[in-house]
DNA sequence: ATGGGGGCCTGCCGGC
DNA sequence: TGCCGGCAGGCCCCCA
C-alpha cells in the first residue's frame, strides 16, 4: 500500500512510541530482504535512542543517538505493527508471531515494532546521519510533492523534451519523489489529464491544474490515513492500510463519477503498470 | 540520455 | 478440492 500517503500515515503512528525512546532490543530473523541488512544491524540499533522520525519520498528515516540513521522501505508489501505501547494508542498486547516477521525492534517504553513484509520488497539500512541525504537511493530522488520546490515552473521543465507519457514521468521518483501507481491514476483523472498524454506536451493550463491537484489527492489520502489511526486502538494493529475511495483507481467497466459522464472507466497498461482513467474526461 | 521491459518475491482471486 | 494464470501499492538494472 505504500505509496507518501500511507508512508507518512506508517511514521505518525509510529512516532509516539519511538521517538525519545531507546531499543531495548533489536531482532533480525533474516539476512536481507531486497538487499542484505547492513552488518552488524541489530547490535548497531541495540541501546540507540531515536531521536527523530522523518519522512523521505516513501522511506522512513529514524535518527538515532549514536550518529546513524535507520532508513527502512515497506516495498510493496511492508507493514509496521504497534503493540504493547504502554501510551494506550495502540494494540495493548503483544501479537502471536506471523510469517514474514522479518525485524522486531523492543522498545525501552513496552512498545514492540514489528516489520512484516511478505514479498521482501522492502529494506532496511544504516548510514551515518549528516550523510543521510547521500544514501544511494535518496541521492537522486525529486523535490517532495507537498514541499515548495515542486512548483508548476519545475514540472515544466523537467517535462520538456520527455517523449514519455506523463504516467510515466509522475512516476519517475527522480521528476518528483512519494507518487505511486495509485496517487498517480487519482491526480491524473481530478486534473482531467490523460495519462497516455506525452509529458511535454502537458500545455501549461494543464501543469497548473496538475501541481495543486496532486498535493490536494496526497493531502487527502494523509488525512483519511490519519483518521484511520484515530480508530486504531480498535483496529486489528495494521497501520497503513486503509480504506480508500478511488475515483478510478480499480474501477475498470464501473461508470465515471464525473456529474454527467458515466463513461466506464478504462484500465491500460502502461510500462507494464496498470492505469485507469476516464476516457471522456482526461485528455 | 531516455524509455521500455524484466526481474525480484509471496499471496490472493477467479476460472476450469 | 486443486492447479494455473494473472495480478498486486516499488524500484533497480539492463538493453536498445
Amino acid at each position: 500500500m505504500p505509496e507518501l500517503p500511507e508512508v507518512e500515515t506508517v511514521r505518525r503512528g509510529l512516532a509516539p512510541a519511538m521517538e525519545g525512546v531507546v531499543i531495548a532490543r533489536a531482532q533480525v530473523n533474516r539476512p536481507d530482504l531486497r538487499w542484505p541488512f547492513p552488518e552488524r544491524m541489530a547490535e548497531r540499533l541495540t541501546g540507540a535512542r531515536v531521536l527523530m522520525l522523518r519522512r523521505r519520498s516513501k522511506y522512513i528515516l529514524a535518527d538515532l543517538s549514536t550518529g546513524e540513521t535507520l532508513l527502512i522501505h515497506l516495498g510493496m508489501s511492508g507493514r509496521m505493527l504497534v503493540s504493547g505501547d504502554p501510551l494506550g494508542q495502540f494494540v495493548h498486547d503483544h501479537p502471536a508471531p506471523e510469517k514474514h516477521d522479518h525485524v522486531v525492534l523492543e522498545m525501552a517504553n513496552g512498545a514492540r515494532i514489528t516489520f512484516n513484509d511478505p514479498r521482501r520488497f522492502g529494506a532496511m539500512d544504516l548510514m551515518p546521519t549528516d550523510r543521510a541525504e547521500a544514501h544511494p537511493l535518496l541521492a537522486a530522488l525529486g523535490p517532495e510533492p507537498l514541499g515548495n520546490a515542486f512548483s508548476e515552473a519545475y514540472l515544466v521543465a523537467r517535462l520538456a523534451g520527455r517523449r514519455t507519457p506523463i504516467k510515466a514521468a509522475l512516476l519517475d521518483q527522480k521528476i518528483v519523489a512519494g507518487l505511486g501507481n495509485i496517487y498517480v491514476c487519482e491526480a491524473l483523472y481530478r486534473a482531467r489529464i490523460s495519462p497516455v498524454r506525452k509529458a511535454a506536451r502537458l500545455s501549461a493550463g494543464r501543469a497548473a491544474r496538475l501541481v495543486p491537484v496532486i498535493r490536494d489527492v496526497l493531502n487527502d489520502a494523509i488525512e483519511a490515513g490519519g483518521s484511520s489511526l484515530k480508530d486504531y486502538r480498535r483496529a486489528d494493529g495494521e497501520l497503513g492500510y486503509f480504506q480508500h475511495s478511488f475515483d478510478v483507481y480499480g474501477r475498470e467497466g464501473q461508470p465515471c463519477r464525473t456529474p454527467g459522464c458515466g463513461a466506464p472507466i478504462r484500465r491500460i497498461v502502461q510500462s507494464g503498470r496498470s492505469s485507469f482513467y476516464c476516457v471522456k474526461c482526461q485528455s
